[in-house]
Parts: C-alpha cells; structure tokens; sequence
DNA sequence: CTGAAAGCGCTTACAG
DNA sequence: CTGAAAGCGCTTACAG
C-alpha cells in the first residue's frame, strides 16, 4: 500500500481514506494521510478492495438497446441517485438481442455492488442469484422479490387507444418488438384490449427489431393484408419503430394521419420533428433512473430493512411513474 | 475455491479454467475440473483474478455523448472485436460535460484491461497515466503517444464546403459543440478554411450542449444577426444539432434549403427521416468500434510490439477512417 | 503432471 | 488511538 509512506499503518490509511476515521484516528496522523494521500495521488485499488470487502463501488445498468437515446437521461439521473460512492457503468446487448440470465451471471463475477436492470424478460428476472442487488426497471407484470419502478405503459396504451377510438378509427394494427421484454408484452396488450373495450378491431399485428429500416421494412411488408382489411391506424411499441413506419407509409404514398395514423411510446425528443410530428406516449426516463438508483442504494446500503410494514417498505419500492398521452399530428392532423 | 471440489489443486483448477492446461494437466484432472464447473456453475471471481494477474477483464468505454445513436453501433462492433475474454462497459458523461483526467483516475481503480475513449479533448490524452492500455477515436490532430483510429472529419468538412460552394452559397455560419473535443475543433477549422478557400465568408458561429432543444434555442438567438449578415446555409457539429436548427428554423418561418441550407455530421439514422431530410457527413460507427476494439486488443495483448517499423505498427495503429458527404434536401431541394 | 505456498492490495477484528 | 496479522479468491513460479 503506497500510502503507507505517510509513516502510519495500512491500517490507518485504510481508516482515513474510508471516511471511517471518526474519533479513532488522530487529528495528526488523519493530516499526514491526507497530506500522503493528496501528494501520491492515491485512489483506492478496486481489485483489493472488492476482494476483502465482498463487492466492487460498480453498478452495473444493463440496457436492452442503447440505441434507444432514452438511456441518456436514464443514466444521467441514476447516476446523481446513487452518488459519488458507486460507479455507474452501462452493459449494452447487441441491438435486438436481450441480455439472458447467462449476461448476469458473467457480470456478476465482477461483484458489482448491484444491478439496475432495464425492461427485464420474465426470464431474466428469474434468473438473478438469490441475494444479489437488483432493481427492475419497466418491468410491468413481473412477479419478483426485486424492487422495481415501472412506468404506467398500460394505462398509457389505454389512454392511446380511446384517442384513436375517439378519431373514428375502426381497425387499429400494432408494431411489436422483437424483443422478450415484460415491458413490449404488456403495452401491447393493453392496447389492444383498450382497443377492443372500445369496439376497435385490433387482430393485425407485426414486429421487428428497434432500429428504422426494420420497422420500415416490415410496416411494407405488413402493410398490403392490413390495407385490405381496413386498418387506419398503427401503433408502435417505441418512438423508433414508428419512425420506419412513418417512412414506409409515406414511400407507398399513404396521407397521414388522413390515410393512416401513427403512434409510438417513449416520446423520444426526436419525436416532436419527425414528419409529420409522431403522436407517442411519454415515459418519464430521468424519474424512472432517479427512482431506480434511489430504490438500489436503499437495497444496497440496507435502508430497506427495517421500514417494511406489509413486506413492502415506504421507499417507493414497487413504485409506478406516470405515462402521458403526447398528441401530435401523425394521429390528429391539426395538432 | 469453490471447485476444489473436483478433488484436486486449485492450481490445477486455475489452469483449466483459464485454458492454459495444454499439456501440464492430465486429461483425467481435466475432465474432473470441467465437471465440477459445470456442476457448480462456477465463474472465476474478477476480484480475485485482477488482483492477482493486476488487470481484470473489464473494458472501458469512455463516451463523451450516450444520447448519440452513434454509440450503438460503434460499442457493438468494438464488442466483437474484442472478444469473450474481455467486457466492455460503458461509462457515460452527463450530458454536456466531457471527461476530464480524473474520470480516468478513477476508473483506473477498477483496473480495467484496457480504455476506449471516444472524442477525447487534448488534455484528456494528455492526461492519460503512462502504461495505460487505451485507443483514441476521433481524436484528430491530437499528439499523442496511443494508437488512435481516425474519421477523416476534415475531409468531410471540406467536402461540405465544396457542396455549399457549388450551390452558390456566399455567407456560411457554423454551429458548435460546447464540449471540448478535439473533433469538434477540426471539423470547424477544416469547414471554416475550406470555406474561405471557396470565398465563402464564413464568420459567424455558435455553440450549444448536443440535445435538440439546446441548438434550437442557440439557433434562435443567433438568427437575426446572422439574417441580418446574409448567412444562407447553417453547418452543425452534430446531426443532433442540426434537428434543432432545422425546427428552429421552420418556427421562424424559414423555407428549407431556400432560405436556409442546414447540414450536419454523423449521418444518423433519423438524419434520413427529419423534415426535410438532413444532408449530412457519414462517419462510419461501425468500423471505427470495429477498428478500435482490434486495435486495443493487439495492445493489451502485445501483438503490437514487434510489428513496428517507424514506430508505428501494422497493426491499423492511427488508422484513419473514411468519411462521406450524404446529400439531402436539407441542402438540395431536388435530392 | 500436480500440489503447497507466496503474494496481489485492501479491510477488519483484535491486541495493545 | 494505533499497528500487526489474518483473510478475501485467484494466479504463478517452484518443488516434487
């Protein structure tokens, strides 16, 4: 340990550097610690830390799809949430490929101090290790021990349907995801059960990756049979599947919304420019990491514990964030 | 360790397991270890290994931006470039600031075997401890003793120039980053020189963070001068700055590209699908992760070393990446 | 071909 | 208030 140059033990150093000096430590050698500390340069080596004190200062965030400009707030605010003491870092799956359980497994030979885990598969949340941190992000109808923060996608979903429903629309289509998330399954779902409450005919459907020419490749392919039956309006699982909508729909020529309407979720900033402006359903992205790196600090540090009354604690644990229906004109021309 | 289970050493387990059994363990033992890993699902502890062999297999990208599409694919292909032996993490800025030295300070503390580090400013490789295992990308003009793997940003400018130039264009202005990059300087300087070498009067210019909102109100405020001087065509730093110009521009009532021409660089995937399409400098993610990842492994596993010739190897060490101008009707109203 | 042993840098009871 | 010592899990010369 080099520090041990400011001639006191490891020990000593150990204590300052810590922050646990408080009333164990003199005043002299705390001064010539931090006199050592600030002249060497020192930070504390991660490798020995972790090994002795059971896990590293890193959280890790796996993201399904960092393409997906929501994870910049995302990270920026769970970073501010969990503070100076961890180190946020993003594990990105290669676009269109959900993380497994295997994914954490290898992470977790790192010791992270936990996991933020964003639009988790059922499977995938099964398969976190007993006793490790995790918080679940958007991860709507997953039974879990975890604590997790969702967002309301179905009410979201719900809230598009009647828009669409009060437009006249009679036949509606959704553009799925290719991915096996909780979060996919449940907004289209909620769809299209709000859509058929409201006398809607809702039963064409495709999906494709989250990238634009997917979306736009398979709206074209889609789009023959959902014209024949009578669809005028297509609702898409995320802001950037229907940005390939968009474009495929104008490419076959079609007026929107006049011809066809079009909505995505997560109100991407790029949806106020698309043309014509993308109506979508806003999820808060920086609530959603401030609420998460909040509810895994607690679980880390054990906040959690005692203040449970019913087995859930008072810490907004299992919380819910708010969705908002954004309309612009891809669905309401005069919007 | 877990496996001794296997009946043997736990040398003899490190061996196997890290694949250095060639010819120093008997198949019998071999065979007993893998079964015991097997059975007990075991992962070598990155704790333990790092501080041993003094790295751990953690990879660092350093992302000036993750709000950047751009950064999808340029960390999925530096991801497979380098391999299974080594994870790649991505530690994210907040928005609008740049890393400075003492991020790498810290992330040093976890070890790491290597650092990818995009759009670095000067005195972030400046700051960079000697024996460090890092690539730059798309740090142009830097002097720096790291390999680093190029865009030829300047090549684009210029050829954005000549595009301008040939459209008749008299009066450019130039939108910046206010990060402190080393890119985003030269790709001023190239387009500002190039277009001065064209007679272009090419005085005025701003700055603003990469988020739409950011550009759209540095746009604003900047517009009347620049109607004012004659200014006719807009360069932005970033596509992402451009969509905010562009909606600046269209609120101020301005007919896109008669009254003004808007261009950016990054060629992002929405640049094809704003109003009207963005014509934009093309800088190739993929490749540059691709030729990034390569480039770090060679030098963390030393196959750099003895390929030098001039002190730069053959490895694609300061290789320099291909840009191309991508025409649209932001700038040319028949493309 | 294999095991016993030292050591990586840190933290934490434990004596003093 | 402070230091000597053990131990975290792994890897790597080193004997045998």
């Amino acid at each position: 340990m080099v520090a041990r140059e400011a001639g006191v033990s490891t020990a000593t150093v150990s204590l300052v550097v810590s922050g646990k000096a408080a009333g164990r430590i003199s005043a002299a050698n705390q001064a010539k610690v931090e006199a050592a500390v600030a002249r060497l340069g020192y930070i504390v080596d991660t490798a020995g830390s972790s090994l002795s004190k059971g896990f590293s200062p890193v959280v890790v965030l796996i993201a399904t799809d960092i393409s997906n400009p929501f994870y910049a707030d995302l990270t920026a605010s769970a970073r501010a949430a969990l503070g100076e003491r961890y180190e946020l870092l993003l594990s990105a799956n290669d676009p269109g490929s959900q993380a497994g359980p295997e994914a954490i497994r290898r992470l977790l030979s790192l010791r992270p101090a936990g996991f933020l885990i964003d639009a988790p598969s059922a499977e995938l949340a099964d398969g976190i290790p007993p006793g490790t941190n995790a918080v679940l992000l958007d991860a709507p109808g997953i039974d879990t021990p975890w604590p997790t923060v969702n967002l309301d996608v179905a009410g979201g979903a719900a809230e598009l349907a009647g828009h669409l429903a009060s437009l006249g629309h009679r036949h509606v289509a959704y553009v799925d995801s290719v991915i096996d998330a909780a979060t996919f399954r449940v907004r289209r779902e909620a769809f299209l059960t709000a859509a058929a409450d409201l006398g809607m005919e809702a039963s064409h459907a495709t999906r494709s990756l989250t990238a634009i020419d997917d979306a736009r490749r398979a709206f074209a392919a889609a789009w023959p049979e959902w014209r024949a039956a009578g669809v005028t309006a297509a609702v898409c699982c995320t802001d950037t599947h229907a940005y390939g909508v968009l474009e495929a729909a104008r490419s076959a020529g079609l007026a929107i919304p006049e011809d066809l309407a079009v909505a995505g979720f997560d109100d991407l900033p790029y949806s106020r420019h698309t043309s014509p402006p993308l109506t979508s359903v806003r999820l808060p992205s920086g609530e959603l990491g401030a609420a998460a790196g909040r509810a895994l600090r607690a679980l880390i540090e054990g906040t959690d514990g005692e203040s449970r009354t019913d087995g859930r604690s008072l810490l907004g644990r299992d919380a819910v964030l708010g969705s908002e229906l954004v309309v612009r004109s891809s669905t309401a021309g005069n919007a």
